[in-house]
DNA sequence: TCACTGTCAAGAGCACTGCTCTCTATTTTG
DNA sequence: CAAAATAGAGAGCAGTGCTCTTGACAGTGA
């Protein structure tokens, strides 16, 4: 009975699979404006209506491919770290490993780190998933000595790094909470400038520039 | 002659600014993603193919909205600065201007600081506009007495700076153009990541970050 | 074994899109 | 005034997301 079910249920949860994948494969070559159900469907010998009976929409497949990019770029930023040796050799492995997610899968990083798709609404789902680029860094920095860094924190700030100590477990006044912050935005914003080309003009093959902010931005958390 | 001339003119270049503001209006609306040449026109009391005599193309439609954005939130920064006093006001000054054009144009600024929205081309009408903001900043500091900072700097990285410096007219070291660089990534990121959701769960109401950051890489400018 | 129930793919169809083409009215120009 | 350029209107094409209905099939309890 279960085994049963089970075939069903797996055909369903391959044919699923089959459609995410394809839909991936799409994005990679049109991006998400132009990515099309009903092309998805053909590519798969299916009509377009059957696909609605594995995503409810567009929006919602959509998502899907969102949640799987960022574990795909958050499973990258982990693998890049070696897990072990000088926090700064890690911090800078990491940096690099994120980036070079971003720039062998553009689409899927703009998908998740450009401008929100549907009406604004950032589904559940994603905000686990979204965070663990973040906790990669964090954890670096964890079980490292800081050299504490001192600096005048407005209340409401402090109140977030305060809560945010607590969530993460770090050992870190609400100065160093910031800055790592900071450097998360540094990050992204640098890739998400290199990506979609905001650097043209300046600092176009920015490898260079990207390697030295990471390195800036690695002293700057007191690494 | 060239009356009658302006006179067609004149109407042409009203309808033109006309189109683009019903768009922009929609655009605020429903975003980059839901605009539609039908509505515009639909909404403007023309029929769709007539829209076409104005602008090409929907991407090109686009394209006019996105300069002029680059331009609007190019002013605003400039509006911010008052000119004169010390160049720490003027830095955060602008920094806030910026933040807030962008919070009052989401969709606006999604289009130009979002993900590209036509095939990956960014016209070069967009350059100059787009460095508005960046100017400003400089501008801060090409008058001002920059503590000068030392730092290693690649040698890709150090013949960029030095390009830049050059066409910028600013007497300040690579690793000082540098930080500049890092610190225009920082801006637009911050509030990327603000607008776009990525802030919720750790600076959620980001104005005390945000504020913090603009004093933060004020100093690592050194200003 | 047989009817019942839930699941599935398929097809037709709706309202909409960007865009092109042709036709006609108007304006500008020589 | 006649010719040329420009304007809008309308029809139409190919494509979209999505809905609804229809018919086929698989698994279940009597």
């Amino acid at each position: 009975m279960t085994a049963t079910r089970t075939a069903r249920e797996r055909a369903r949860a391959e044919l699923t699979q089959e459609i995410k994948d394809e839909a991936r494969r799409q994005l990679g070559e049109v991006g998400a404006h132009g990515l099309s159900l009903r092309a998805v469907a053909r590519e798969l010998g299916m009509v377009s209506s059957a696909l609605y009976r594995y995503f409810p929409s567009r929006d919602r497949l959509l998502t899907a491919l969102i949640v799987d990019a960022y574990n795909a770029i958050g499973e990258a930023a982990e693998k890049a770290d070696p897990g072990q040796g000088p926090p700064r050799e890690r911090w800078l492995a990491i940096w690099q490993g994120t980036r070079d997610w971003a720039r062998a899968h553009p689409h899927e990083y703009a998908l998740i780190y450009g401008s929100p798709i549907p009406g604004y609404a950032a589904p559940q789902d994603t905000v686990v998933p979204a965070a663990r680029v973040a906790l990669a860094l964090v954890k670096v920095l964890t079980h490292t000595e800081l050299r504490d860094i001192d600096g005048e924190v407005a209340p409401e700030l402090r109140a977030q790094a305060e809560t945010l100590t607590k969530v993460l477990g770090i050992i870190a006044g609400p100065e160093t909470v910031a800055r790592l912050l900071m450097a998360w935005t540094q990050l992204f914003g640098a890739i998400s400038f290199d990506l979609f080309g905001q650097y043209v003009g300046s600092v176009d093959p920015a490898d260079s520039f990207f390697a030295h902010s990471a390195r800036r931005m690695a002293e700057f958390v007191g690494l």
